[in-house]
DNA sequence: ACAGTTTTAGACCGATTGGTCTAGCCCTGC
DNA sequence: GCAGGGCTAGACCAATCGGTCTAAAACTGT
């Protein structure tokens, strides 16, 4: 999926994280992951001791990660919060159009889905909260009080975590553009 | 998982509808499944000739009239909108406790999940569009106009939809039981 | 040039996957 | 009481699952 200049490890973690969010944990096998990953499978295990669930929650970090930076980049051009929010959820429509109408939350489609198990839903619900205080930081910085900021990032989010589910539902993302709309924003 | 004085195809429904719920498509396999309807694979195949797919359309269909019933239930005792929809929510995270803060969405865990296949996601789309029906339907009856109901009911679903995910990553209901304060509720 | 480490390569493994198929049980209507 | 369908029962299957392991290639510092 991607350029294969990049280091072995990498190109596993992208891999891993773009075929996850498709099609879930346990909806990705490994031959199809090291397929697309153009890797052997003594990489994968070098890199990754425990095998597809310490890869799992690589890939649902990295992913993660990159969503923070979308935020970050949505909420700096902005004048203010509403309007980052605006940004944002064009953002991922966009993203989410480009991948075929197909990914969803890139963190609970690989962890929530994944093993009943309890280090993967901290995990989620960690990335999750990086979220949110990432998000309350720059409703504070653009204004807002910190309770104002962190309820309506939370609403956002909750937004967006149903928006991701019902556009892939609709293969369409125009709920997603829709969500701005929903919010009674503070400014 | 429950009373086997019921006909073996609703214990087999029943049993899919549950353990998707809990772990997706492809997180539950055919031993675990039938172990749990207490059913031998020969009556799955009777019923349901495709097999798991049949099932698992079987199952959400089952589990959203569920759903539909618990609609109905809170917004029938309503007296307004709001008050409707702060009962579905309680409603909703009681279940979600009782289940052991486990189950997420019953449509979207069983069909979403599952292949990446136009058959379920367009019977995933019209479920979820049959619960917004329901729901603007009671909107309407409860005094709201048709365009304010619809777009009430669209997003207290939105935020129901990421309120199963973020309760489950948190193993807490109480997000669930937040969302009417999130909503302005129209009434 | 050589030794030592890191990374790649893929053959191989037992377990489990979803699915097929043949027998026969069981319940109905006669 | 017996014939015929609906349903159950589970042995059986190829394919795939995630994971282990050995061997060598590639890169490192000296």
């Amino acid at each position: 999926m991607k350029t294969d200049t990049l280091p072995t490890r990498d190109r596993l973690i992208r891999a891993a994280a773009d075929l996850f969010r498709r099609r879930g944990y346990h909806g990705v096998g490994m031959a199809e992951l090291l397929e697309a990953a153009q890797a052997p499978k003594g990489s994968l295990y070098h890199h990754f001791p425990n095998g597809k669930s310490d890869l799992a929650l690589a890939a649902a970090s990295w992913a993660s990660d990159g969503m923070t930076a979308v935020i970050d980049a949505s909420f700096a051009e902005a004048t203010d919060f509403p309007d980052g929010v605006r940004t944002l959820c064009h953002k991922v429509a966009k993203f989410f159009d480009l991948s075929g109408q197909a990914e969803g939350c890139p963190i609970t489609a690989t962890l929530l889905d994944g093993p009943e198990n309890a280090e993967f839903r901290q995990h989620a619900a960690g990335l999750m909260a990086n979220w949110v205080d990432t998000t309350t930081a720059h409703g504070v910085r653009l204004g807002l009080s910190e309770a104002e900021a962190r309820s309506a990032s939370e609403h956002m989010l909750l937004l967006l975590q149903g928006g991701w589910t019902v556009a892939r539902s609709q293969a369409n993302s125009d709920v997603l553009r829709s969500l701005p709309d929903r919010l009674t924003l503070p400014h």
